[in-house]
DNA sequence: AATCCAATTGAGAATTTTTTTCAATTGTAA
DNA sequence: TTACAATTGAAAAAAATTCTCAATTGGATT
C-alpha cells in the first residue's frame, strides 16, 4: 500500500522531469525523497548527509545542482529565516505559503494566498506591477505553542 | 535646508543608538547613510565600497557586523531574491513591505500590511501561532513597466 | 578638558560555503 | 543495443563569512 503509493509518486515525478527536459536520476529522486520525508526544513549539508544514506557517493556539488533544478521546477523552495536563507522544503504544486515553526523547524503549508486578491489594488495604488511575491509565516506550531 | 534635515536625522539616529545601548560610530552612520541614499538594494560588497568612499579604511568585517546590528535594530532589512538573499535596504520604522523592482533593483515600500488582519483567521484555522511574517513583492516599478 | 573603560574596529587568518572544471558515467531516445 | 547529450563525482578554485586579537574610540564620569 505504502509502496504502491511510493511507486506511483516516483512515476509521476519521472514524467514531470521528462516533460520539462530533465533526466530522472537517482540523485534527484533521492533529494526529493529526503525532503518529502522530512517534516522539517533541511540545510544543504543535512540534505547531503541524508542522501548519502541511500547513495553514499553523491557529492555536495550534486546537491547544490539538484536543489537549483528542483527549485526551478517548483518542487522545492528555500526557507527564509532570521539568520539566513539556506534551507529547503518541498511544496505542493498549488500556490501556497510555508508556515515555519521556529521551535521545532517543522514546515506546514498554508494553502491559501492572501496576496492574490489584493495584488490589483496594490498595483492601482502604487503603479507597481507585481509579478511574484514571497510570503512566509514564522511562529509556533500547535505542538510547540505555550 | 537639506543639511539641517541631515543633521536632524543624524541626531535622531544617535539617540536611537544610545537608547538601545549601542555606540554611534562613523562606520554605522556611514552604512546607514549609504543605504538611505540608495534607491536600490545593495549587496555587502557594494555597501563596503560605497562606505569606503567616505571612510577608506573600513574593513569588510565591520560591514558584516554593522549590518547585523542595524538589522537587529530594525533599521535595515535583507532583500530576498530568487538568486539569493544577500542584499540590504533601509526600511521606515512602521511595519511595511518592500516592493522590489527586478529590472532596476529599486526598492519601494508598501506601507500597509495585508497580513495583520488575516493572522487571527489563519491561527484559528490552522492552530499555528504566527509571530512574524516575511512578505516581499517582486515586479516592475512604474518606470520599468513595459 | 582629562581620564577611564567597555564597545567597537581593522587587519588578517581561518573557516565555511558555493562554484567551477573536466573526465567518467548514465539516462533515454532511436 | 547504440549513441549522445545530460549529469555526476572528485578535486580544485573562488567567494562569502566568521574569528581573533591588539589598537582605537565613543561617551560616561569626573
Ligand atoms: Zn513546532
Ligand atoms: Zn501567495
Ligand atoms: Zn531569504
Ligand atoms: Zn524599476
Amino acid at each position: 500500500m505504502k509502496e504502491k503509493q511510493f511507486k506511483h509518486k516516483q512515476a509521476w515525478v519521472k514524467t514531470f522531469f521528462h516533460a520539462r527536459g530533465f533526466k530522472c536520476t537517482p540523485q534527484r529522486l533521492a533529494v526529493l525523497s529526503v525532503l518529502k520525508n522530512s517534516p522539517k526544513h533541511l540545510s544543504i549539508s543535512e540534505i547531503h548527509s541524508r542522501v548519502r544514506e541511500f547513495l553514499p557517493k553523491v557529492g555536495l556539488a550534486t546537491i547544490y545542482r539538484t536543489l537549483e533544478t528542483l527549485e526551478e521546477l517548483g518542487l522545492v523552495v528555500k526557507v527564509h529565516l532570521e539568520d539566513g536563507c539556506h534551507s529547503y522544503t518541498v511544496v505542493s504544486r498549488e500556490h501556497g505559503h510555508p508556515m515555519v515553526c521556529v521551535r521545532c523547524n517543522r514546515v506546514f503549508e498554508f494553502r491559501e494566498c492572501p496576496i492574490d486578491r489584493m495584488s490589483k489594488r496594490l498595483s492601482r495604488k502604487t503603479g507597481f506591477a507585481i509579478e511574484t511575491h514571497f510570503l512566509q509565516f514564522l511562529g509556533k506550531c500547535q505542538d510547540c505553542k505555550r
